[in-house]
DNA sequence: TGTACATCAGTGAACGCGCGTTCACTGATGTAC
DNA sequence: TGTACATCAGTGAACGCGCGTTCACTGATGTAC
């Protein structure tokens, strides 16, 4: 994917470029963990992998193809996160699988600050994602969203509730695309995207500091707050 | 601006400093709302001025003085944009005043976006916020609070909706200071800084470019999230 | 099978850049007597 | 009033830093015959 020129699918050389390549990132990531995207350099994750700087390009062919990397290492945990919530929730009530997914995702925010806002904070400057973010980007809001679907299925949620067209303010393809009932009358898949963002907004605030002096108990907070959430979903309890 | 002539002895240097300071501060605002925060620059200020990079340290100490001002200023402006909202819109219902306040908050955001990220964005790596910007960061909230609370004053709003007792997981001096009624079983003061947390959240995510392919109509679909806000707040129609 | 050749990883020096900050200094402006 | 002195703005050179990226190169590893 990121590699430079045509490679042989295995071999003993392809296996030790693949582990180097594997290497290089984690030792990025760690950088990123710990000092933020802004002082990622490609020369301090070369210093510490004891190669001179020119080799990483080997591997990288620059700074933002290894961002991008790191980007969609972001996605993924943290969609794996939420996936791994859903599935060990799984017996519970929709509200209780619900909550375990905001609370799993607000733990991982937590414990991955710099992570977290390397994919959600402010874009970083002269990068634009490119479209090998977009799929494991969602991921999250799928596990959200197959939820809502469920509890559509066997009865317990209504698609109807609080009909009031904002459905049609998306993209057409979206709510299909999530599993959700289409119905530009109704207003289902923009209240699961507004729990969404509402979700991001909650937790960014709690991260970046906004609610330093404001929010006392920042866990019982966000957890009163997603169970509104879920009541504008309307997921039973 | 300044009058030419002759001046009084006492203060002419002290307005020529005055000017320069503030000049200084809006060439870098500009940097600021063009490039981003992390490409703003003591040097490229400077150049601008026409001045020698080391002659702006007689006007600001350090590069995070001059950050943490525009910090400021980004909070003030952002904060009177809502006042004028809020008073423009004085003679509508509460929902009304409701929809115009977050949409003058928005229209600000995405006219600033640079502005609206260096505040509510990821912080800046080794920056840390000083003293001075709390008291300009709670001014929009403030605002909001405000129509809440009026509406309790005239009896409109109900403030025992929804009594979860969230309020108890807020720091005790909030709701009194944001001018609403303390009451450690109920959750208006939480359900507010969940609403302003959501509005951000949408805020963030359209900026930033998360909705990018989700949502079609960004105006129409924060319309109908701050409506469903203001539902959640209990503000009459 | 060994050998000639092609491919690749990795090196180290260099390019060109821009940054924040310091410092000794020169003039101009204000002040005290 | 003029004069001596103090204060301040602004200069330009320098320090020290680290970055991303390129390039010609050396060896090692793989491959084809």
């Amino acid at each position: 994917m990121w590699q430079t020129g045509p490679m042989p699918a295995t071999g003993a050389r392809a296996r030790v470029r693949a582990e180097l390549t594997r290497e290089i990132a984690e030792v990025a990531r760690r950088h990123l963990a710990s000092d933020g995207a802004a002082a990622l350099s490609l020369r301090a994750v070369a210093r510490e992998l004891g190669m001179a700087s020119s080799a990483v390009y080997r591997y990288f062919p620059s700074r933002d193809e290894l961002l991008t990397a790191l980007i969609v290492e972001a996605y993924d945990a943290l969609g794996e996160t939420a996936e791994r919530a859903a599935a060990a929730a799984a017996a519970g009530d929709l509200r209780d699988r619900w909550l375990a997914v905001c609370r799993a995702v607000r733990g991982w925010a937590l414990a991955h600050p710099h992570e977290y806002a390397l994919v959600y904070g402010s874009p970083v400057p002269g990068y634009a994602a490119p479209q090998a973010t977009i799929v494991p980007a969602s991921r999250v809001g799928e596990v959200l969203c197959r939820l809502v679907a469920e509890g559509i299925a066997d009865g317990a949620v209504d698609p109807h509730l609080d009909a009031t067209g904002a459905d049609a303010t998306l993209e057409p393809d979206v709510a299909p695309s999530m599993g959700l009932p289409v119905d530009s009358g109704g207003s289902l898949a923009a209240r699961a995207i507004f729990a969404w963002t509402s979700l991001y907004g909650m937790i960014s605030f709690e991260l970046f500091g906004h609610t330093h002096n404001v929010v006392a108990d920042h866990a019982a907070f966000f957890d009163d707050a997603a169970g509104r959430l879920a009541g504008v979903l309307g997921l039973p309890a």
